[in-house]
DNA sequence: CTAGGGTGTTACCGGTCTGTAACTTCCGCA
DNA sequence: TGCGGAAGTTACAGACCGGTAACACCCTAG
């Protein structure tokens, strides 16, 4: 009973949708195609008429949660106007909002780990959007006037990457509880420089 | 033929091993028991002799690989018998060793992706080893004298997390390039302090 | 030499997986 | 009203999965 997404929509829709949510919970080789359309409330063929594989969905379930990362991205753009700096700390905020106890971490990264097959298809969907994240991050650290930008953005990509981790192996009181702390103190500390 | 740990020992070691390195290339779902036995140069029949279940061996598996990092704690005790902050650099050091181009990351971490059920056998064992090691590096922090050793273990843990998982999904020209210069300017400015 | 335990072999069980074929039903639009 | 395409249904193929049963083998300890 936890897995319905069944509200009426395009079955494309509610496919993609169940799919996003059960790869995320369950893991993408924890399941399958089959459980996706009956939580969606279709069937098997209909998917197939849709997606030519269960790799191709995968890769557009990615797709659509990098879309949806985007757009919390352009919240804090929204929030603060301009202020590269306050819409920094609003990325640590909303972080670290994100690292509850039932936190399963990364879909990419989740993804890389479970697709080991150096070759499969989604690894280099994967790769590209990491990048275009990364890429935004140094870009705000950049504009916010952190002189060693590229630096503290891969450091504050790692440490939350960690807490994402380190969240679903030791849960919410391990290391990762102390993510804000981390964060913002590396932060004053490139400023200082 | 990239699969072979046919040496002469007990088959139960045999299995053992090859399962150890197999879950860690291919991950825990994307290996089958009779995979693991045709590699280790026997049969699934003597594996259910030795362990009970393929849950069993995951567990026996990651047993293992705490054991064997918990050797190479013990090197730095003997490179550096006493010197507490010499063993602490040394752990970056051996962390950064293991950054290479085809690091597929912790394997405690990495199973606690796949094993996405929140009751299953292995998660209270990695739960248990990942605690262990936290606890390690704490007093190697606190023995190398600085002062908010607790902080800083948790901040080189989640970096190190981070880089191992970054490494899969972005590769090793990613954020992980730099994880020696952010690791050794955190225990610089903690020292500091 | 012999007994017995560890090991290898083969076959099998029931279940699940991705993916497809053939057919029916439904719904919107002209 | 009737037509066409989208969606649902059922059944199936072929492969793989974890796990077990029954039996033959071999090697070593006594």
């Amino acid at each position: 009973m936890t897995d319905g997404v069944v509200e009426r929509s395009r079955p494309r829709d509610r496919i993609l949708e169940t799919a996003q949510d059960m790869f995320h919970r369950h893991g993408i080789k924890g399941v399958g195609v089959d459980a996706i359309t009956e939580a969606a409330g279709t069937n098997k063929m209909t998917l197939y008429r849709h997606f030519e594989s269960k790799d191709e969905l995968i890769i557009e379930c990615l797709r659509a949660t990098a879309a949806k990362a985007s757009k919390i991205w352009d919240a804090f753009e929204a929030q603060h106007p301009g202020d590269k700096l306050a819409q920094l700390h609003a990325w640590v905020h909303k972080a670290s909002e994100m690292l509850n106890a039932d936190c399963r971490g990364c879909d990419m990264a989740n993804a890389a780990v479970e697709l080991s097959e150096a070759d499969h298809p989604a690894r280099r969907v994967i790769k590209e959007l990491k990048e275009a994240q990364r890429e935004k991050l140094v870009a705000l650290c950049r504009d916010a006037g952190i002189g060693q930008a590229e630096l503290l953005a891969d450091t504050l990509s790692l440490l939350l990457e960690g807490a994402r981790v380190s969240m679903q192996s030791v849960g919410a009181e391990g290391p990762s509880a102390q993510f804000v702390r981390m964060a913002e103190s590396l932060i004053a500390s490139f400023r200082a420089r």
